[in-house]
DNA sequence: CTTTCTGCAAACGATTTGCAGCAGC
DNA sequence: GCTGCTGCAAATCGTTTGCAGAAAG
């Protein structure tokens, strides 16, 4: 009972006359099927026959249409994952030594606790809140275990 | 009843054999007087005599002996403040419009519960943390008001 | 004095873009 | 067929770095 990635996707593209192309919905497929945000490098492992300015503007325009966001990690890489309309609400974990991120989710209690106090502080410095991102910054099971390259 | 933020940065740098020199201090001044993370060229500006090549060179000494930390918000400009433990522990309201990071709390009931949520997400995820990243992304006094650039 | 820092200018690397040909509708 | 998309290669821009002189201890 999932709704149908392709089809909104294809649905907000043609809301400002864009097409869904194949390399369009590559792009939505392979974030789709990774489950955690992915840099454009990685897009391209999935994909090896997309060219890295093809990506990056595929990217530009999924963004811009609402289909795909931007996550912000801790190395340079950006990242990729689709909108949270077009999979769930959830956090992330940040490894600050190989940059991975994988997704996490908090108890809904929680959730409408923090939702509560961000209303009152945004209300507080007069700011219009959009969303909340939390994530948890540390070391991922691969890096934890060995000593992280210098 | 602060505690003295240019010793503490001058003997974390000893540690390594560095010294705190004038414009390593006139950096971390920038930052304690500004209460909110900075850019480079933020900084800059509040030191118009210090060339931008320094002021990369400076930061990337200071976050290395852990007296400034990075924050990542959502433009493309790295910004810089002082380590928790050289301020205080808080969140950050980010601007989708025009980048500004402001400072906020959260009650620390809150703050306690949220420990104990990411200690058990980290722990199901075996994943190590350090700490966490709360924001609130949204539109700030200013942008909210008038539309964003185009 | 010796070692570390600074300033300049050139290098770097992720991302963007101009242009000519290709593909969706 | 138009119009928008793709691929290549060159440009962009925040950030990094090599090197020779300046400053800290």
């Amino acid at each position: 009972m999932a709704i149908d990635v392709h089809a909104v996707a294809a649905s907000r593209l043609a809301a400002t006359a864009q097409r869904y192309t194949t390399s369009r919905r590559a792009v939505v497929e392979a974030l789709q099927g990774a489950g955690r945000p992915l840099t454009i490098p990685e897009i391209l492992a999935v994909d090896p026959a997309l060219p890295q300015s093809s990506a990056y503007r595929t990217i530009a325009v999924l963004t811009q249409a609402g289909v795909v966001r931007r996550v912000v990690a801790v190395d340079e890489f950006a990242r990729f994952e689709l909108a949270e309309d077009l999979s769930s609400h959830h956090h992330h974990l940040l490894c600050t030594s190989c940059g991975l991120v994988a997704d996490f989710e908090l108890p809904s209690a929680l959730e409408h606790q923090l939702e509560a106090a961000f209303e009152a502080a945004a209300t507080d410095q007069r700011f219009e809140s959009i969303h909340h991102r939390v994530d948890l910054v540390g070391l991922c099971t691969n890096c934890s275990g060995a000593p992280p390259a210098p």
